[in-house]
DNA sequence: TTGAAAGCGGTACCAA
DNA sequence: TTGGTACCGCTTTCAA
């Protein structure tokens, strides 16, 4: 079992060619120095001895990885968007990116802030909004940071986002025009800052007088899309329309509107949020607010480079959503249409 | 700007204390050879400092990482799942999971085995089967790997994974025992050894005079298996049921049934393979192979550590499969159950 | 119980 | 154009 053998080293090379250590360094990070002759054999005695210099050493030299964290609070489609998007920018740029999850919980968020202040990684693209983000009771300096998606509270960071008030607006705007009346909201967690924004672009579009029990929260999975729907429709005057929090909740809401014998859009219709994957692909389609997700994620790797350099001060970008209309949502039938709630 | 301030390391905090750099370093790793005084007055100071040690200094000079990659070659729900049960090991033994994928790209593949090389982590766990794997064309030695889902083609490599063909045959014996004798199959890219395992299962169970006319390769997409479903449906003899080679392909197949104006399961049965979160979402549910694929990623983790440790010899761990029945496949009513095929 | 010092494997400055 | 060498920040003998 002595097959322990140590990897090559540049001191290996360097005594196998009998040159110094920093002409073997220089063939590799500054070739234009050596003399042609030097280069080619330096070179060639590389390749020979398969080396491959120490990253590790490197790195703790010149005091950075060109490596980016990307942390998300889940692995859910909708988040392997954004890093599929952070990939693009990183390759484009010589970074490497590598994904950690949190799990929502501030101790493992922790973890990988050490990560960057222990030189692991340059700089963090944090994916989450939760307001029990480590940063929030943050004492120590932060690692640079780019959040995506959303504003971390409490923290001037710089932000790659969508306005989720606007569009949540703009989404419950599109269901009144439909000529819904009865419009309900099926809502994230609000320990979510995104899922309070998306309430409050509901609330807002849906004026002064809107019925609060017309307003339910959920967590965002299908489970509890459902589980609402089925409070929603078991009311005296359920809604002609619902307007939920992302597109989990939705499919569980067309699932319950589904065995309850009803039928979407017909019945009631049924807006989403995300535009993730499953939108388009669920039977039936779901209508949804388009988050350019992987765009995302392409703008927060370029941002954080940027960081990186230090060539720009925190910026705040926002870019715009739109409504995809597909196949859960229709024009309202019912002649019920009294603008007054019963509240 | 003079925001630049170096981060605090292990020499800061011993001159402040008036001590060496050993006894800082003692007090972190091995606080029991400290003088109970020595030692509060240190963790005083790092913790007054904010020191956190370089973990770039301490992997050069311990020769190894606690980091752990994850390789997949696309960021499907499927790998995720895989990743979340190499987290799950991960967190019980200490080690930090990373992942990345790579397209598909066997250069990039490369990237990552280089990055092993150079020290930035101990080891990977690939989870990807493609013939085009850059291990298959590898000279230089292998860092240490554990293959996860699928042997790797040619190289005995610590695997942990299903056995695909006999899934594949339980799938197809299942829709032969519910009475369907043209049972056909969308199979996966042949460039995938788990495409061809799955697929040498199908025709293992269908008997030596299998109709090669009712298999039909895809790639795994849906749309692939929405158009050869449609090819299947255009045959004079189309089939009573079919085998698709993973979840997705199986839903493109319920797509073309639904949208050539027929049932499932009534007219046609499906099954679909992996068991694929979307599976069980889908309307109807999908009947599917279930794959434990956490629990692979778990095992894989766990054999990694091994592997490491230089604990254990190559093995090959082989989890079950088992038939998720769900809604889409049903007996065959069909009287023309004719066991020959027209060839 | 503590300190001094030798590396770990590179990079880059200064001379030659 | 090349070599010598200090240094990055830490761990761990070896001595005191």
């Amino acid at each position: 079992m002595t097959d322990d053998a140590r990897p090559t080293t540049i001191t290996d090379v360097a005594v196998e060619l009998g040159v110094s250590i920093a002409t073997v360094s220089r063939a590799l990070t500054r070739p234009e120095l050596l003399s042609q002759e030097t280069r080619a054999r330096v070179l060639e005695g590389i390749e020979r001895l398969g080396y491959q210099p120490n990253l590790l050493a490197r790195d703790l030299r010149l005091r950075e990885s060109k490596v980016a964290f990307v942390i998300v609070p889940s692995l859910s489609p909708f988040f392997l968007e954004v890093f599929r998007g952070v990939e693009k920018a990183a390759r484009k740029t010589g970074y490497s990116v590598l994904m950690g999850h949190t799990d929502r919980d501030p101790a493992r968020e922790q973890v990988f802030f050490d990560q960057v202040a222990a030189r692991r990684a340059d700089g963090i693209i944090l994916v989450t909004s939760s307001r029990a983000s480590a940063i929030v009771s943050r004492k120590q300096r932060l690692p640079p940071i780019v959040a995506a998606l959303e504003q971390i509270d409490g923290r001037p960071l710089p932000t790659v986002r969508v306005d989720h008030t606007a569009a949540a607006v703009a989404a419950t705007e599109y269901l009144l025009e439909l000529g819904h009346r009865r419009v309900a909201h099926i809502s994230g967690p609000m320990i979510s800052p995104m899922a309070v924004h998306r309430l409050e672009g509901y609330q807002q579009a849906m004026g002064p007088g809107f019925d609060a029990g017309l307003c339910i929260e959920g967590d965002f999975t299908i489970r509890s899309g459902e589980l609402a729907m089925g409070l929603l429709l078991g009311r005296q005057d359920p809604p002609t329309a619902v307007f939920a929090g992302n597109d989990e909740m939705a499919i569980g809401a067309v699932r319950a509107v589904k065995s309850a014998g009803l039928r979407v859009p017909e019945d009631i219709s049924i807006i989403g949020f995300d535009d993730q994957r499953i939108a388009g692909l669920y039977d039936p389609p779901l209508t949804t607010v388009h988050v350019p997700t992987a765009e995302i994620g392409y703008r927060s790797m370029l941002l954080l480079e940027r960081v990186l350099a230090h060539s720009a001060a925190d910026r705040d970008i926002v870019l715009p959503t739109k409504i995809t209309v597909r196949a859960t949502t229709a024009p309202c039938k019912t002649r019920l249409d009294r603008a007054a709630p019963s509240t």
